[in-house]
RNA sequence: GCAAGCCCUGGAUCGC
């Protein structure tokens, strides 16, 4: 049984259709799978935006008998959300109860994300103290998402509210968490502030990584400052981060967008001598 | 037997 788990598990980096064709094969034989191979099979479906994929395998799990997880629950829920099915995500909630699950954390930052996305900051703050109240200690990821939306909605002290909750809660901040309010800033044109804020994560022992960077070059891009982006990808490569196709993406599309067809294209023969990713 | 760990789920950036 657990030989078979690996064998899909594998294969799950493919394409899920291969590891279906594994799946299939493996019940005929009366190997039972568990809610962990269904999780990845789930996944694989609700990547795709497979919605009716996802809710066969449902069936078919329940059909043989084997109860759904916090993992299943939470990968459908995600499925929904991302298609735009927010209230059927929240209905999650009620079925996961029907089968005696209380939501986790992950639960939550699923519904919080997707109402932040949506703008409906509000409802995910209600969420949040909902949480709370069940007694969950919200992690960096359902900061994140809060902090993303407080941004969006320009509630920018909130934000600092929520920073030093965090802190207060013992709850570090991470390099995601930081880079998510650089990015809102610089689509502000609030580039300034925002590499201020790589000054910041590096006093409180937070290490900037490559889509810090990305974001910063972007934010000087957007604000014509082109010898600044540029400034910035040496910088990354100085503390030892590669540029990514990102960075050489976001650079390319700023030279060409302020007419710098020249430098673009020995920005671009730089990236074809390196090793992107 | 007990405990712990591992594996499946949620967060950030360009272009299309």
């Amino acid at each position: 049984v657990t030989c078979s788990l690996l064998l899909d598990y594998h294969s799950k980096n493919g394409r899920c259709t291969e590891a279906r064709k594994i799946f299939d094969p493996m019940t005929q034989k009366g190997i039972k799978p568990d809610a962990t191979t269904y999780s990845i099979l789930l996944n694989g479906c609700a990547k795709k935006g497979d919605l009716s994929g996802v809710r066969g395998l449902l069936d078919l799990m329940v059909a043989n008998g084997i109860p759904p997880t916090h993992h299943v629950f939470n990968i459908i829920s995600c499925a929904y959300t991302k298609g735009g099915m927010i209230d059927e995500a929240m209905h999650i909630f009620d079925q996961m109860r029907q089968q005696g699950l209380n939501p986790d954390v992950v639960s939550y930052g699923v519904l919080i994300d997707a109402l932040c996305k949506l703008g409906r900051v509000d409802e995910a703050m209600h969420k949040f103290s909902q949480m709370i109240k069940e007694g969950m200690t919200p992690d960096v990821i359902v900061f994140t998402s809060l902090a993303y939306g407080l941004c969006s909605v320009d509630k920018w002290e909130q934000v600092e509210e929520i920073f030093y909750e965090m802190l207060d809660q013992g709850i570090h901040p991470d390099a995601t968490f930081f880079t998510t309010i650089m990015c809102n800033l610089c689509n502000e044109g609030r580039v300034m502030e925002a590499q201020g804020l790589i000054d910041l994560m590096v006093r409180v022992g937070v290490r900037p990584n490559v889509t810090s960077f990305n974001v910063l070059m972007d934010g000087h891009c957007l604000a014509g400052r082109m010898d600044e982006a540029v400034k910035l990808l040496d910088g990354m490569v100085s503390v030892g981060l590669k540029p990514d196709s990102f960075s050489y993406n976001t650079l390319l599309h700023g030279y060409c967008k302020a007419g710098r067809i020249d430098d673009a294209f020995i920005l671009f023969r730089e990236m074809l001598s390196n090793e992107v990713t």
